[in-house]
DNA sequence: TGCCACACGTTATAGCATTACGCAATTGAT
DNA sequence: ATCAATTGCGTAATGCTATAACGTGTGGCA
């Protein structure tokens, strides 16, 4: 039941994540972490699969590419959902939780009996800073 | 201003879009067309950007995967936001429009000043069927 | 005629993800 | 202690998704 410690390969790539300035491939942090003994991106793919499992990773689908989580709510427990603001600009990732989004998403799959497993939604535009920057 | 006519590539590709039950890969499309004299993947994406354009197809992005638009809406017009309801089950895709998710997710930029481009919104789940059938 | 825009065809390449196999360490019975 | 089950790890091979780069042909138009 107590959270079991990560293993080296998880700490690795979660470091590269949480280091980077944005998201990253999965092939980019193989490439980050070939001096560590990282040689292929099985050994990316399996520390994702895990770190999403625990909540401290997320994939943003649009992207094909992986973001460490910037919420300090509890890992163990279900994050709800969540929605990502990415910059086209700077690459920058909000990450944002929101009660009305996850309420009416509710609604529209419940007139339609459907049962929502995960939900995705990823914005795509201009940061502040970079829309200033015209 | 007239809508401009498809071409015979971009007709085939709706074509095969509309006629299936669910979303397509764009290899999928490629073999499904092999007999109408498609040879190579660009023929597929350069007909799926410009059916894009028109908004006559969407593409999934949580499953590298397109769908023929199902709502009759004016297709010359924007959008808006589209929220899909992908079952994992059966493949069923339901394109959904909704202004509350809109707004919402309008207020979220907002704060945060930051410019929408495009908002991608994917529910995945169980399908009233396919949730029955246990 | 010369120019431009656009669709098209082909080949090659780049980028993302998984399958399959085998080994080692751990755990938890029997 | 021994066996089985689980889990993580390493490696190689493969498969799926998407784009770059090049050239052709056509129609509109100055
Ligand atoms: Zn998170
Ligand atoms: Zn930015
Ligand atoms: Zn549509
Ligand atoms: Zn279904």
């Amino acid at each position: 039941m107590a959270t079991q410690p990560l293993t080296r390969n998880q700490i690795l790539v979660l470091d590269a994540l949480t280091g980077a300035e944005g998201p990253l491939s999965a092939y980019t942090i193989l490439d980050k972490l070939r001096d560590h003994g990282f040689r292929a991106p099985l050994q990316v793919y399996r520390a994702l699969d895990k770190l999403r499992e625990l909540g401290l990773v997320h994939r943003l689908e649009s992207l094909n590419a992986f973001v460490a989580c910037t919420q300090p709510h509890d890992h163990h427990t279900d994050h709800g959902v969540t929605a990502f603001a990415i910059c086209e600009d700077c690459g920058q990732v909000d990450e944002m939780h929101d009660a009305g989004i996850e309420e009416r998403l509710s609604v529209l799959a419940g007139v339609r009996h459907f049962k929502t497993e995960k939900t995705t939604i990823e914005i795509r535009g201009h940061c502040q800073n970079c829309s200033a920057a015209e």
